[in-house]
DNA sequence: TTCTAAATTGGAATCCTTCTAAAAAGTGTG
DNA sequence: CACACTTTTTAGAAGGATTCCAATTTAGAA
């Protein structure tokens, strides 16, 4: 559940000797109450009442921070800015070509590939992340595709 | 070859009744020729005495139109600016974490991703694409991490 | 060759992100 | 509890990547 995962990032934070300041635990709180895949305005405007003195630069900073832990993950969905994603349960994202929604698709299973790709490069594997592409529900109806129709138009042209 | 795969992505541009400029042939052949992950500016200088009037805007809308049309994939690693890359045939990438390098890993095998992420999200799948994360054989040998040394600093500290 | 829509150019403008210096707030010690 | 020290936050400036724009040029078709 939602409380264990925060209690469970913050202690992430106190063993990494971190100062678990107000300002990063409301960001924690967020991130884990919410999986809107937040854009770093996104969370600042939504954090307004609660810390009307946030710094953008602090919440940039707690993102990095957070991603460099490992909690936290920063994905692009072709909008301008970065987005962030709470990471407590290991997943990937499906992103609209069309609209930029991310959706979770939780059914990792590709745990070989970190193996395969340290033993292929020489690289000390860390993480890995996978994204996929294509065209969510609802851009399927508002613009009127079929599945034969949108492959045969993939092919022909490309999307604006 | 080199050559095929050029003509080929050519011929793709004329299928989607995109004109073949030659701003866009120069740029095509670069990046079939060079694998070296450029970003918008490598490419852009690479280029100066081929095309002496060559436009930074020019540049940054052929790629946006390559990579929509799927010849080219975009990538990030963490310097500042976008890193492209020719897709002719299917790959994914390992990228350090502390060098930014980043190498091409052909062992794709993520053929069935596709297929479930559709089932599982609803999504019409078009594409997908695989980051590894890690440090690169010179980071380690520079770093002096061994693989268990590493591992353990891993669990106990962040990477600046 | 001529015509028209598409593409290119170069510079301004925009927007995301980082930087900086000063103030504020944690943390440990005596 | 006060002190000293370090980390963190803040607000705004600065930086840098990318996009926008109007004017010019060009590719490709008729």
């Amino acid at each position: 559940m939602a409380a264990d995962m925060l209690t469970q990032a913050i202690q992430e934070l106190k063993d990494h000797k971190i100062r678990v300041t107000p300002q990063r635990q409301i960001i924690l709180t967020y991130l884990v109450t919410h999986h809107n895949h937040p854009s770093v305005e996104t969370i600042y405007q939504a954090l307004d009442t609660q810390l009307p003195n946030l710094s953008l630069a602090t919440v940039y900073n707690t993102l990095k921070l957070f991603v460099d832990l490992g909690i936290v993950i920063e994905l692009q969905n072709g909008d301008a800015g970065t987005h962030y994603d709470f990471f407590g349960r290991p997943h990937y994202h499906v992103v609209c070509e069309n609209c930029g929604k991310i959706t979770d698709v939780f059914e990792p299973d590709l745990s070989g590939v970190e193996a395969k790709a340290a033993e292929l490069s020489g690289y000390l594997v860390t993480s890995h992340n996978m994204e996929v592409y294509g065209l969510c529900p609802d851009c399927q109806k508002k613009l009127g595709v079929t599945r034969t129709a949108e492959l045969r138009r993939l092919n022909l042209s490309h999307v604006d």
